[in-house]
DNA sequence: TTGAAAGCGATACCAA
DNA sequence: TTGGTATCGCTTTCAA
């Protein structure tokens, strides 16, 4: 592959020069532009980005680490980054496999040995310390998905306690007395927050939910459909049920109309993140907008933002998500 | 940031002795080894991958071109290939956004710019030619999606024709006899050629697809919503529907049902690709199965092996792929 | 406006 | 087993 030196040679001119018109560089004469790029045409010369990176000491990479790419709502996270990147002249370096904190840990080291001007880390089994301690070394690293206090002005994040309090209010304004709840059974934030502010959001207007009425499972469709068994095999009816995920959330329609119960009319569903899925499934689900896409943009330009030498605005306080709810057809009045 | 040279002065010893540690290199001695790494750690040491790659001239990176991650198709096209990666210890450089041939192109380069040992490709606007150019140009360049003769080796892609015929069969099988198509109004390879292997087989048992059956539309669920209703519209009537995709095929069941028509009783409906989405619709869709994140894997494998000086293996033939019927619920015996 | 040369951070060859 | 050093392809002063 040609490189800088062999473009000179055939211009009959020197590097400096061919860095110049390679780089819109200010001092340079049309001839030699003219001359140089004809070379570079002919030689098929394409800039070597490693190079580049080497002296600049600057990659134009945006790293972002996800468990994987399956799951819908990590392509959404990965794609709002893409868009940054590509609208920032940047390129999009991923690293996937999260299932313990050593694999999290070396996909940053990765990013971090391919020096990665800014990178978007969804992380969940990193400790809060392990975090912060990186976010001090990474200038341009930024948590996305996770909220530490230490480190907020970073921390692009939704509010899953105000998710749940939405979703009761609006389970209570359409009337219904008696709910019911999927969780998923992993112990992390997400599901424990989401169920604590429906659980506090109904305590305020004195309703308590019983505790068989609350289950946990795996956060899937065959774990909806296994949690919703669960619920019904309880004998204790309900007419709200509030579901962790859309997926979980659909999983338990299915189980709920094998078993004769129609959605909405004598059961109303409430998902969580309103992926693609909740769009297609019939009935239609209602559930809360999680904005990753956006969040991700977010992300990535608060990262891009640390790195600038510009003086940084101070105004993205507002990393803070509140997820929207989207009224569609699995929920309706209590008719009971 | 550390580097190798600050290292080899706080250890002591060359940067030489340093790099061989680095790379678990071949005479070393345990004191050094130890010392070496003692200080690696002191100074919160990470080796600069684009140095590296400058100078062995391998950059151990994977590009993927696909034309965004939102569609689980492409998302589980890049998995794959993430899949390979981290197995061979690579990273992966993403690029998306393929509109045009421009766009495709562009892609294309910043991943030669980055100089990645093997890419790879998506590509559906990119003509032949200019394909097996690039292919000629770049050793480790892999189409997906696409066969060229010219380039077979390095094609892996699905037979979309074949998969039309099998539709077929299972439909005829079914004892189906009246036929309806939805197909996308894309006229790119794959749509036309699974609209041309399902008439091609039911005409060689001597059945015809009325035109009217016939209809076109964009490959979504709304596509396939409205594609449903025009099919209705015809008057024309049928028992067993072919979709170009899952995403069109629970559209068009939708429309279905709200028309009365109970899928599959009264009339079967059978996707293509079988999407995630296809085992949460209701009732669980019947689709062929298109092995993309293994089709990406071989892909990725067969650009490895191609950039590898290891003497090719020449069986790598079978890069021809045959979707797999997927029986689920909606598709049953023909009844009326 | 142009060119010469130093240097980015690593590897690898050749001596010692 | 170790160290010195040329080199990878490019950018960026500094002089001319």
């Amino acid at each position: 592959m040609a490189t800088i030196k062999d473009v000179a040679r055939v211009a009959g001119v020197s590097v400096a020069s061919v860095s110049r018109v390679l780089n819109n560089g200010p001092k340079v004469s049309k001839a030699t532009i003219e001359k140089v790029t004809k070379v570079m045409q002919e030689l098929n010369y394409s800039p070597n980005a490693n190079a580049r990176a080497l002296v600049t000491q600057k990659s134009t990479t945006l790293g972002v680490v996800i468990p994987n790419l399956i799951d819908p709502f990590f392509a959404s996270l990965a794609q709002g980054v893409e868009q940054v990147a590509r609208q920032k002249n940047m390129q999009l370096l991923l690293s996937t496999g999260l299932v313990s904190a050593e694999t999290e840990r070396q996909a940053i080291n990765l990013l971090i040995e391919r020096r990665c001007d800014v990178m978007v880390v969804h992380s969940k089994k990193l400790s809060d310390q392990t975090l912060i301690d990186l976010a001090n070394k990474v200038p341009g690293l930024v948590l996305i998905d996770r909220y530490i206090e230490q480190i907020a002005q970073r921390c692009v994040w939704l509010d899953n306690l105000e998710g749940g309090k939405i979703a009761a209010r609006h389970l209570l304004a359409l009337e219904h007395k008696n709910f019911a709840c999927i969780s998923s059974k992993y112990q992390i934030d997400d599901p424990l927050l989401r169920l604590k502010g429906f659980q506090d959001e109904l305590k305020s207007t004195g309703v308590m939910i019983e505790t068989k009425l609350i289950e946990f499972g795996e956060p899937t469709l065959q774990g909806g459909e296994i949690a919703a068994q669960n619920l019904l095999a309880s004998g204790k009816s309900f007419s709200a049920l509030f579901v962790y995920n859309d997926a979980m959330a659909i999983g338990a329609i299915s189980t709920l109309e094998d078993n004769g119960f129609k959605v909405p009319s004598d059961i109303s569903v409430l998902g969580f993140d309103d992926v693609l899925l909740s769009r297609y499934s019939r009935p239609k689900l209602s559930t809360l907008n999680y904005p990753v896409e956006q969040m991700a943009m977010q992300a990535a330009n608060i990262g891009i933002e640390l790195v600038s030498k510009q003086p940084t605005n101070p105004d993205n306080k507002n990393c803070k998500h509140i997820p929207r709810l989207v009224k569609r057809e699995s929920t309706s009045y209590r008719s009971n």
